[in-house]
RNA sequence: GUGAAAGUAGCUCAGUUGGUUAGAGCACUGGUUUGUGGUACCAGGGGUCGGGGGUUCGAAUCCCCUCUUUCACCCCA
């Protein structure tokens, strides 16, 4: 009975697995080159720890069960709440600021669609315990550095970047009352997906008021930073969150990244628990859904349970980066393929002892190295060192009767008869 | 959760108004080549035509259900 792979998910052959590597790989280098220490948490976590971010509707928008001793558990969704719960347990030891990563492996019970599966990995790199602004640049800097080093340039991506406590601020100037921010986040962060009118009508609902209203239009209508207070009556609060940006603005200049990002009035996230910085990162042409997004949230250790703590970060997935990367012809010849340092060839069965001795030899050494289990012709097993990409194959035959070896360099073609003491002291170099 | 399209060999796909034993290219294995690779030529293996049910003398082909994939919506931590 043939059993099908779950809906979603994907098997890692070794072309997709090198894949996969390789975007890991590069993740976890840009994060240990800006000073990010990894970590990682169980894949399974308590129901309730996700339930106490998002609600009881996230239920059914992730894989959970129940053990044998009743637990309601899940698979995570995220990783977020596992770093809270792990940074909270150990919050008066750990050296601040905490600069930590992960990328863990993560399921959501969604359809599947482009760019999006029911099982993926995500980068996340949080700063937690430095209210400064620079850690929230940094974790977009960290970002950025990755994606150059997949070859991405500034005319590839964007980052979109905004301020919920700007927003926030501003819309109190206008007139809005505080308790209605938290209702219309959603409703703003959807505009760009909305037709212009039935956002309108949609605002419309929840800030009946002419004034006011028109006045959100106004600012959502902003391009540039200096634009957002035109023709607003501007509080200290307010003056003071749209300098803290252009604050934001100036570091990431000042750390070489100013072509890549972009202010955008428009990115909110749909989520309560951000507090300050929010950003998306998008592909140019604007095509693929968000390559990755994050910001600060400083409120999310306290509502786990511990102290107040701020903390900033950032999640980007697996599928939307390959996907991208692909499109734009980054990855073939960038993904590494199998290779060996040595294929060793036999070329009677007579010597297929020597040529196992010298396989082993070789592997003992510190080099890859490989041979075929079964005699064919020469011919043959050069083939098969060419298809598994073998700088070098060493030749067991006639010459091996004398403690020699013939060791051919694939590329150049070029041939050397040498003592087999003396190639492996030559490997010692 | 809603809607649309698709599913034939490992992959990409042909397959006539329903008609004999379902094909091609690539890939794989072997050979031409018993001590020299990438090319070429020859041969071979591999299919319950996604699965189940129905209509029919006869179904890859028509109908229903189901699974999976893709795309859009909802949502997006």
């Amino acid at each position: 009975m043939k059993v099908p792979a779950v809906k979603g998910t994907r098997d890692f052959y070794p072309p997709l697995m090198a894949r996969r590597n390789y975007l890991v790989d590069g993740w976890k280098a840009a994060a240990n080159r800006n000073g990010f220490e990894e970590y990682d948490g169980p894949i399974l976590e308590y129901l309730k720890m996700y339930q106490i971010k998002s609600g009881d509707e996230i239920v059914d928008q992730l894989f959970s069960l129940q053990d044998r001793g009743g637990r309601d558990l899940a698979i995570r969704p995220e990783i977020t709440p596992t770093l809270a719960r792990m940074v909270n347990q150990q919050i008066n030891a750990l050296p601040r600021p905490i600069k930590w990563f992960s990328v863990p492996r993560l399921c959501r019970a969604e359809r599947p669609q482009k760019g999006r599966l029911r099982e993926f990995f995500q980068w996340n790199i949080d700063v937690i315990g430095a209210e400064d602004l620079l850690a929230d640049a940094e974790v977009i800097c960290c970002a950025l550095d990755y994606l150059q080093s997949t070859g991405l340039t500034a005319d590839d991506v964007v980052v979109r970047i905004s301020s919920r406590r700007m927003l926030a601020e501003m819309l109190k100037a206008i007139g809005v009352a505080e308790d209605q921010l938290e209702s219309l986040y959603p409703l703003l962060d959807k505009k760009g997906r909305m037709a212009p009118d039935a956002f309108e009508a949609a605002l419309g609902d929840l800030v009946p008021a002419a004034d006011p209203m028109n006045k959100i239009l106004d600012l959502m209508k902003a391009e540039r930073l200096e634009q957002v207070s035109e023709g607003v009556t501007m509080t200290g609060p307010a003056q003071a969150s749209v300098e803290e940006l252009s604050s934001l603005f100036d570091l990431l200049d000042r750390m070489g990244v100013a072509d890549f990002c972009r202010f955008d009035i428009s990115i909110v996230r749909g989520l309560a628990y951000y507090t300050g910085v929010v950003f998306e990162i998008y592909d140019r042409d604007c095509e693929l859904r968000a390559l990755g997004g994050g910001g600060r949230y400083d409120n999310l250790l306290k509502q786990f349970g511990g102290p107040q703590v701020t903390a900033t970060g950032l999640g980007m997935g697996d599928c939307v980066l390959a996907i991208l990367l692909e499109e734009k012809g980054l990855l073939a010849g960038r993904v590494p393929t199998r290779s060996l340092d040595y294929y060793v060839a036999c070329v009677d069965k007579r010597y297929f002892p020597q040529a196992v001795e010298i396989v082993a030899r070789l592997r003992r050494a510190g080099r890859r190295a490989n041979l075929s289990y079964r005699q064919t012709g020469l011919g043959k097993q050069l083939k098969q060192a060419s298809e598994q990409n073998a700088t070098e194959v060493v030749i067991v035959g006639a010459e091996i009767e004398s403690q020699r070896v013939a060791v051919k360099a694939l590329a150049s073609g070029e041939q050397r008869v040498v003592a087999v003491d003396q190639f492996f002291a030559g490997l010692q170099a």
